[in-house]
DNA sequence: CCTCAAATAGAAAGCGCTTGCTACGTGGAG
DNA sequence: CTCCACGTAGCAAGCGCTTTCTATTTGAGG
């Protein structure tokens, strides 16, 4: 069978109350003892069983962290920041973590159930990425979830993601309707009025934010927005080409399209060119989030960069209790619009008088 | 405190035994008791203790997918489809499995600090996707864990990865060198005769394989390879950037590039572009893996399409049990070239005679 | 009616580890 | 020389679940 404690207690003689600790480092060990101790682990390849310390310490070196699509650059440099924070040889010394991300594929019954998974193994924090999904019922299962796991000793963090009020949970919430207001004010302050959006899928708090923000700035300047060119659709390229062809023939003298991600953004991009228009001359093309492609597009994307990175770092430090918590629980993190070729002045030849 | 077995079972007034066999749907249980079982668990909230039943039972229902980078949708992909195929209510009934995923960054302690950690919890399974570091040292230690991990029952599965021998491992390898070989005779076939490499990170199975062929393909045209056209670097953007700028240093008159991946092909089109250069018109580029991003580059972008969706998810259900293995464990999947427009006749005012 | 087997539930022995408490030295202080 | 305290190590009681084995119930066949 497999090696047990017992074995390398017996191999080092000492007990198995001693292996343990030289194992755990958390108690006083006499150098000797513990370099046979180390010796006799070596020699038989010992490696401590993870259930049952676990079971007897009551706690867990698991940390977990959501995502709603792991093929998601999105998701995975938030994902990559909150992991190199927290697990592997990357963190200091003692707690060896298991940081893992579970795909949900922005199911929410996924969602959940990863969830209970994680609450079943007793996870020590949950890190919780990206837009949540609106349904009331799923948001009461979910903030209900939230709140157990939190009593139950599990920090839980969310990562660009509204706050979960009364679960506890410490929110890293990204500005996504402050960020499509400032992109759309920079189509309007280049001169467009005919803006097609193509927005996220329904039902999602990302998606509804950044059309927020577009309708805001929008009506600040006296528009009245065009439900027509309105298209919501998942945040892949596919969707941003349909879009694109879809909102041209809704309005062929469209002179800007700003879709809910880059991705999108691109798939839109490809779709005007196939149809012979160029950007920014014919029609000008802004995406969100800055994912690192975004900027060898070509034409290079207008944007609002999220700060991924340090976001997901940020998480990934609290969600060890090794950064406290904003204020409230909640901080707000701004995006940085970038301006970039794929954006310009209006054809006056289009859209316009 | 935390909802045991045993309140449930005073709740349903039956024992603990009961409750157990109620939740393993193991054994035969009565349809009123089960249904006043599962009323408690329901009243009470109550979670399973993971560590708890995965100590009692020695299994795990956890599943480990370790992946080089969790940023790059190379992994992304090859891991999203494992997990669908493994994890959440994505499989059929029956055992609700954890895959998670685990970034090693490429480095080789993380990457074996992770198969310890997953050892250590008893993993059911684990699959390692993407290119070995070639370290002597290092693969003898990945050999020795990978099949201690075989021997205590964790199924290893390795996914676009070279075979791992006397490890009990499967392999779904990708056959590198075959499809840099095809790319590079793409290349010639076309004209070209001084071609620039941008190689991925050294020591790595990936890297040589792929610049294997490329050479093979370069030899069987009597064209003896010039290093000085070799460039290496990490798989990102920037490196393709400096790496394109530093051949063109080099040999001006090169006309065409390949780079190691995709990724870095788009930033060595970058670089081209802002030298001043057409493409395909004054350079060829031509990239490796065919992510989606690939097909919307302009030009879009000449490739060699790896089936990283049907790879992995023939990966995860390998690692499930739920598909044989292939005869002797090794089975290599072919990679198709995908001609685009970045590609083209060399222009004969340049490199040529 | 009685017997026996099938169906169902319970008792209890661990799974391998952690940790509070106890026991044993040993050296400096009284 | 004795005592106390500190530094170490061991004992043993669980942690919450699974599972084997046993007990009880029930129904069919004789």
């Amino acid at each position: 069978m497999t090696v047990t404690l017992a074995d390398v207690a017996a191999r080092a003689q000492v007990s198995p109350a001693t292996v343990s600790r030289v194992l755990n480092g958390n108690y006083p060990v006499a150098a000797t003892t513990r370099e046979r101790v180390l010796r006799a682990v070596d020699e038989l390849d010992y490696v401590l069983n993870g259930p049952a310390s676990a079971l007897a310490a009551a706690t867990s070196d698991l940390v977990g962290i959501l995502v709603n699509d792991i093929a998601d650059p999105f998701f995975g440099i938030m994902a990559g920041a909150v992991q190199s924070e927290i697990g592997g040889p990357g963190g200091r010394a003692g707690g060896e973590r298991l940081a893992v991300v579970c795909n949900t594929g922005g199911s929410p019954e996924r969602e959940l159930t990863y969830l209970t998974l994680l609450q079943r193994q007793r996870a020590a924090a949950v890190v919780l990425t990206g837009g949540a999904v609106e349904d009331p019922a799923h948001a009461a299962a979910m903030g209900a979830k939230l709140r157990r796991l939190g009593e139950s000793g599990t920090r839980v963090v969310l990562c660009g993601r509204p706050p979960a009020p009364d679960t506890g949970a410490i929110a890293l919430t990204f500005d996504n309707r402050g960020g499509g207001l400032r992109l759309t004010q920079h189509l309007l302050a280049l001169g467009h009025r005919r803006i097609g959006y193509i927005a996220g899928p329904e039902e999602r708090t990302t998606t509804r934010h950044r059309l927020e923000g577009h309708r805001a700035a929008l009506s600040a300047h006296g528009i009245t927005d065009d439900p027509h060119l309105t298209l919501h659709g998942p945040y892949d390229r596919r969707s941003g080409y349909d879009a694109a062809l879809e909102l041209l023939r809704r309005d062929p003298d469209l002179t800007a399209v700003v879709a809910a991600n880059d991705t999108v953004a691109l798939g839109a991009c490809a779709a005007l060119r196939d149809r012979g228009l160029r950007i920014p001359a014919d029609v000008s093309v802004a995406g969100f989030d800055d994912l690192p492609f975004s900027m060898d597009a070509v034409p290079a994307l207008t944007t609002v960069r999220l700060p991924l990175q340090t976001a997901g770092a940020r998480a990934g430090r609290i969600a060890m209790g090794r950064e406290d918590a904003p204020p409230g629980g909640i901080a707000t993190v701004q995006g940085e619009l970038m301006v970039r070729g794929s954006t310009g002045v209006p054809d006056p030849g289009r859209g316009g008088a």
